[in-house]
DNA sequence: ATAACTGCAAACGGTTTGCAAGTCT
DNA sequence: AGACTTGCAAACCGTTTGCAGTTAT
């Protein structure tokens, strides 16, 4: 695994990236950048999400198969879970975690916890209202 | 929404998948159901399958987009997550659940909660040895 | 009778890949 | 120079849809 070059394409892409809060596709962020790079391609776009997320800088939210996928920008440091609001599309982070405690499913289940995915949906703060 | 008709593929997809215990995709099913029935359409399958998920009857494990969707068998009467074992591919249920308290989201984060997935991925007791 | 269901094939959307050309180091 | 990156277009995969014919009620 070489070391990431800096091209035009990818300091563009970290760039959009970096000014986001919610989540967002690969095509959102193919035509926020397209605007300033119009000669970029989509696989580019992927590409450089794939990595990133290898990286550990963006987490996948995987839907559906049909659905795009969306990627949140993300601190792999701390242990954290999303909060995904069903009516703006928006995601925020919290600390507070949503998985059944190891140690119980170990006991009940004979079940080892390697990862968890533990997203919570319903109305964020502005579209409670 | 009309009752469901009695068919031969409808009664061959229920029983097939009545039979099973672990999470499958589209084609599993379509491949197993076809040995009975060689003139089944996949389109039927996923028709069934929608139809069956809205139903309640099963889950849909959405996964990347890519990779296909996988359903189990689900229960929706009582409140319960998945252990989703990585080696065998095998789901079970767990009464288990640590959501975060929907009071402690609106506290801290404004947000109101109206559902949680909470999938833990790991190793099942078999898989674990 | 008629509303629902089916198979087929074609369309679809999102993602990946092969490759020749271009670019960072 | 040489490895990496890019754009393009075509391929890919799982899923959905239009439609004409069939079937359960």
């Amino acid at each position: 695994m070489p070391t990431p070059r800096t091209t035009a394409q990818r300091t563009a892409l970290l760039d959009v990236i970096g000014a986001r809060r919610g989540a967002f596709s690969a095509l959102d962020l193919f035509d926020a950048v397209r605007e300033r790079a119009p000669r970029l391609g989509l696989a580019t776009v992927y590409r450089t999400l794939d990595r990133l997320e290898q990286d550990g800088v963006l987490r996948r939210l995987g839907g559906s198969a049909g659905s795009a996928d969306r990627f949140v920008v993300c601190d792999p440091s701390h242990h954290h879970h999303h909060l995904i609001c069903t009516g703006c599309g928006s995601v925020e982070e919290t600390e507070l975690c949503a998985a059944p405690p190891e140690g119980e499913l170990k006991r009940r289940h004979g079940f080892v916890a390697t990862s968890h995915q533990a997203d919570v949906y319903g109305l964020c703060r502005s579209c409670a209202a």
